[in-house]
RNA sequence: GUGGUUAUAGCUCAGUUGGUUAGAGCACCAGAUUGUGGUUCUGGGGGUCGUGGGUUCAAAUCCCAUUAGCCACCCCA
């Protein structure tokens, strides 16, 4: 036997059943996102490298996926030793690691025709060269909406309804949406004196979740954080109560810092914009710990789990100041959120909430009896596709079991038979797969009863 | 980059202290059923046991190396 055939580590086919599934997700989110007035994007698979490195950090720069150049590359590579600087020179493009750099540069390169508050959304395969595990992947779909140029907390509290009308589309009942502001970081940090220690702050509470407050200590104290510092900060992070409760107490706390009371503001502005907006299914929940690791957010940051299964976050977002300044157009605010397609196809998965309508596979397939009756059942069947009824024909004439094993597989609703007999009655035989039951029907009849 | 674990049919996996011709379920093909699928029954095809080397009368099984997958850490979605 030839060697098996394999594709690379991290990435996966999708086959029909598990694509229509993945269509269902992407096309209710597309649907939200375009309703709240985004319009789609595409960015190339490849960017030049030097509009990728950097943007991420050390440890991001190493994971972008590197094209070769095409040629005789190792004609201009001058540090053949140093593969560090080796790099750049044999690969000048490589493949897109997320989908909000890429923007970035789109919004920089075409900033005169914009119409600024530029507002997209983007769905597109991103590639990161990490070691795979369980739900971490080297090809992964992304599902952003961003809005650039525009300092409004409007967008804010917007976002919140677009996670949580998507959301509930999907299925989802119960899920919580975590809010928080960078700005409220930057408070705590302050509180105690450490603003310095900022990163690293952050970095250190975003773990609670997974290593509990002994851990956020330990972690803190290995960064360099005085003990008094590290057991005021955990002090604030842990109290508990209501959404204004919090706000009320973090008030108190940073009466001196000028970065905390902006926070505050801004989240009283959010709360008070989404108290306008109707319907609201999941709940938001103002989290002193939400923190995202991602460095370049700087107001608002968002963080979706469902309370229904065990799984991390299954959407982020949050506010970035100048995003596009490294491209040379400072000065532009943005606020964006994704949906990670791949988790919340597990959650569904195990919640069972893929309606059976997702895998509907052809409505009608008509049995080849060859001869007379094939050039029929070709007329018939292209009555069907004009009338909008997805329909296909069995290609061959073969045995009856074979044609309706096929039938079935495909997940018709229908089979059409028009065999000998019904040529000359002119009623064929339509059959419900599902029930098994059969009648005889003029091709009027059949069209009036699909079309149902 | 660090650690753990696995590798046997298309897929999921059995395979005893090394011992005849390496098995099962699912899938596939055919028949029971010459104009009717899903259920059932019967039969069939398909594997040099990841690769290379070693120990042995004898290796899927023991040893070494190598490659790949998976899982966890770091980081992240």
């Amino acid at each position: 036997m030839a060697q098996k055939p394999s594709i690379p580590k991290g990435t996966r086919d999708f086959p029909p059943e598990v694509m229509l599934r993945r269509e269902f997700i992407l096309d209710t989110i597309r649907s939200v996102y375009k309703k709240y007035g985004y319009q789609p994007i595409e960015t190339p698979a490849m960017e030049n490298l030097s509009v990728l490195t950097g943007k991420y950090g050390d440890e991001g720069d190493r994971l972008i996926f590197k094209i070769l150049n095409s040629g005789d590359f190792l004609k201009k590579a001058q540090h053949l030793d140093d593969a560090q600087k080796l790099a750049p020179e044999i690969a000048e493009k490589a493949l897109r690691y997320d989908l909000t750099v890429p923007f970035a540069r789109f919004v920089v390169m075409n900033q005169n025709e914009i119409n600024f508050p530029f507002k997209r959304y983007q769905i597109q395969a991103v590639w990161r060269g990490d070691r795979p595990q369980k739900g971490r992947y080297r090809e992964f779909f992304q599902c952003d909406a961003d809005v650039v140029g525009s300092d409004s907390l409007i967008f804010e509290a917007e976002f919140i309804s677009i996670y949580d009308e998507a959301l509930s589309k999907l299925g989802l009942k119960d899920f919580s949406i975590r809010i928080s502001n960078r700005k409220i970081l930057n408070g705590y940090a302050e509180a105690v004196g450490q603003s310095e220690k900022f990163q690293d702050i952050c970095t250190a509470i975003d773990k609670l979740d997974k290593v509990g407050e002994s851990g956020v200590k330990k972690e803190l104290l290995e960064r360099e954080l005085p003990e008094a510092a590290a057991d005021q900060l955990l002090q604030m992070i842990t109290f508990a109560g209501s959404n204004d409760e919090k706000l009320a107490y973090l008030e108190k706390l940073f009466e001196k810092s000028e970065s905390g009371k902006k926070g505050i503001a801004e989240m009283r502005e959010v709360f008070a914009f989404h108290k306008q907006m109707e319907s609201f299914r999941g709940t938001i929940d103002f989290d002193l710990t939400l923190a995202r690791g991602l460095t370049y957010y700087t107001g608002t940051i968002y963080e979706v789990v469902t309370n229904e299964v065990q799984m991390g976050s299954i959407c982020g977002g949050g506010r970035y100041d100048n995003l596009t300044g490294v491209f040379g157009k400072p000065g532009l605010s943005g606020v964006g959120i994704s949906f990670g397609v791949d988790r919340i196809y597990d959650v569904l998965m195990e919640l069972n909430l893929f309606d059976e309508r997702v895998m509907d596979g052809i409505q009608v397939m008509l049995i080849n009896f060859g001869g007379e009756s094939l050039m029929t059942s070709l007329k018939v069947l292209s009555s069907l596709r004009q009338a909008g009824i997805s329909s296909e024909i069995y290609p061959d004439e073969a045995k009856l079991k074979k044609q309706f094993t096929y039938a079935n597989r495909k997940n018709a609703a229908f089979t059409l038979a028009i065999g000998d007999d019904e040529l000359s009655t002119g009623k064929y035989q339509l059959k419900d797969m599902i029930s098994g039951e059969q009648q005889a029907l003029s091709l009027e009849e059949i069209l009036a009863r699909l079309k149902e």
